[in-house]
DNA sequence: CGACGTCTTTGCGTTCGCGCAAGATTGGCT
DNA sequence: AGCCAATCTTGCGCGAACGCAAAGACGTCG
């Protein structure tokens, strides 16, 4: 609460960067120019992201040049809930969180997502409400399309038809996983599969393990819980040694064991 | 709990009904044919589903074609979590239920669909794994395609194609509500915001209100909690009189107040 | 019609986790 | 360096909901 306030102004991500795009300074050798170095770079993200699987670098490249690349600031709001959808968003560096508002103000977060996840996917081209807020936790660097640039591309790329259609049900049925813990588990156990999943999304090599930066608080709302009860768990999870409880993060050097954590843990 | 144990068969939906299909007495009077009443009964469910939306009748006549139209008894199984997918299911009449199963023995009711709905969308056509088992509440009538059969039809009409991201993408919203109640809301108004939508999903007429046909059992199952409370709760509404607790069935009898139910109420 | 199985109700004790309050820790900023 | 705001920790009491047990209601089937 409260960190997030000053920030009323409201967003849509727009093509157009604040300043801060394509030329940053990549001390570009002779010869390379740094548009093409950025370009490069963007298809590679693009080849290996769930979204863009099966097209051929020579078909990244055409997409490539309707997107815009920006970065957005720490805390930086990318659009919110409620909103028409326009933008969709392909991660580069960094990782946003999504999170849902509920009418009588409690607040969860649905998604974390990092490198190479998209934000903003299309169902339809068009029409849609976001059905929660994006929000940046780091600086982040992605490339942006325009929706209406993007109906073209989805024409003629049937493929990514067909790539949306498997993410929205991977994430559907990752979706149903979580409904299920929430419902059944109790928090303890609810807390360590969060963080294991975690892990994957957006856990970062750290001295001692992976670390998954997230404040107790924001455990809380993927989770269900409070952050007390997150805290209590980790100072007891701290003393048996398989995570080291941080500032606003988790380092987990003991993953198995995490996954271990039943009931009688807390 | 128990009294499915017995349906200890393996099924998978198959295309071969057994033995009661199409040719249903219908008395159909002279001149009309069994089939050709059935196939307009089929266009008619085809045109109204979402799954369709957007052919036209003659294309619905043509894709019903490649459909069989079965019937499932009552606690019938459809297919079970984990098993390949492989037939997709537009409800005609009745409703079904898909739940899942933890690997602790917990198990959630994850969807209820009736009429007009489709159970075994496919994402990607083919390869997948059902996340949650599905069970005919009720005798259901249902038109059944398999997916290899579906496979040329989705070449065709891609419109197809992007109803299923539609659906998909409606219903990940709608599980991303769920959730945040889920995590974040207390028994009562979980349960009450759960009926309202059940009264829309496979509400019926009754007299006194709308029912919904769902033992207290099952109502825990989709909200996060006992049958004990589920029982409590609706005993105090019925007191209340804007519900009709009947056996494995509830009575919704004045929606608007059900939905003024808050953390009080209990 | 009567017996049985299933579903439901209700009482009661227990516990998990909430939520406040006060204090400790941390990192950023001037 | 030192202040300040934000985050985190921990103690404590309470209440919502669980979960068992026993009894009641209902429908079914012989």
């Amino acid at each position: 609460m409260g960190r997030y306030m000053a920030t009323a102004r409201f967003p849509e991500v727009s093509g157009a960067p604040d300043g801060s795009s394509n030329n940053d300074s990549h001390g570009a050798p002779n010869g390379v120019s740094t548009i093409d170095s950025n370009l490069a770079e963007h298809v590679v993200l693009m080849c290996a992201s769930a979204l863009f699987t099966g097209l051929s670098q020579q078909e990244c490249m055409e997409i490539a040049s309707c997107a815009r690349a920006r970065t957005f600031a720490r805390d930086e709001l990318l659009f919110m809930q409620g909103q028409p959808a326009r933008h969709l968003v392909l991660i580069q560096t960094g990782s946003i969180k999504l999170s849902q508002l509920g009418p009588s103000g409690n607040e969860v977060i649905l998604w974390m997502n990092g490198s190479g996840d998209a934000v903003g996917v299309p169902a339809d081209s068009g029409g849609c409400n976001h059905t929660c807020s994006a929000r940046a936790m780091e600086k982040c660097k992605a490339l942006v399309w325009e929706y209406n640039k993007l109906q073209n591309v989805l024409a003629e790329y049937p493929l990514i038809r067909k790539n949306i259609s498997q993410i929205l049900s991977s994430r559907l049925s990752e979706l149903e996983e979580r409904f299920r813990e929430v419902a059944t588990e109790k928090v303890a156990k609810r807390v360590a599969l969060a963080l294991l999943r975690l892990l994957k999304q957006i856990g970062k090599q750290s001295q001692g393990g992976i670390e998954v930066s997230l404040s107790r608080e924001e455990l809380a709302q993927m989770t269900g819980t409070t952050l007390f009860t997150i805290s209590r768990l980790l100072s007891r999870w701290g003393e048996q040694g398989f995570v080291l409880p941080r500032r606003e993060a988790v380092v987990v050097r003991d993953a198995v064991r995490l996954g271990q954590v039943s009931d009688d843990d807390y």
